[in-house]
DNA sequence: ATAAAATATCGATATATTTCGATATATGGA
DNA sequence: TCCATATATCGAAATATATCGATATTTTAT
């Protein structure tokens, strides 16, 4: 993992909300159940997100994409509903590298 | 580990420069050898991070201020030199408790 | 005491980030 | 087609950060 991509994640972290949103889609269960169409879907609706966050919409979808610019969720459209969920393999190869940079 | 704590450690590493200097700091030979009444201290003067980073004093005396903060670093004065060296305990303490927060 | 060297602090400016409300776009239903 | 819902994008204002030069402070030497 080169030195620009631990930058984008350390940037992402780097605000609380988005950092409470990353430890809230550890666990589905911090986000109320899904729609029935939406039960066998992986992620959370950016929309309890939201809510949960307690921000505006806007905000909210443009920290989603942050997170997803510097890799570490991934989003999925259906329909008029956007998903998303950690990037977990992203997220542990972070770790590695932030682990690797600083020891 | 507590929340705020890592907040620091994030904010600190969030910037190209600082990172660098942690990262210089990890070997000795990456600055210009010790003055001999210095030989036997621990660290690295203020003078040659300066000197390495390219930015002004104000500006490395303030973000070496802010690693110390953020529990980073270890700072000791001798006479009108400052040294500052890692604080590696600090540090592993800190990929422990990102590696938690974040798997 | 004066002067020099090293470094911390201050104040200012430019730029980046946070956050919002407004609006645009995408999807779906009647 | 029109209307509704969900979400992305835009532009703006407030705040935070990066960085500088100037100055203050600390330490040392003469």
């Amino acid at each position: 993992m080169d030195y620009d991509k631990i930058e984008k994640i350390v940037a992402a972290l780097n605000n609380p909300v988005r950092r409470n949103i990353l430890f809230w889609l550890k666990d589905r269960s911090n986000f109320p159940p899904a729609l029935p169409e939406h039960s066998d879907l992986e992620g959370v609706c950016v929309g309890y997100i939201q809510e949960k966050a307690g921000l505006s919409q806007s905000t909210i979808s443009s920290y989603m994409n942050l997170l997803k610019q510097a890799g570490l969720v991934i989003s999925e459209r259906h329909g008029q509903w956007t998903f998303f969920r950690r990037d977990e393999k992203s997220i542990q190869a972070f770790l590695g590298a932030i682990g690797k940079e600083l020891s």
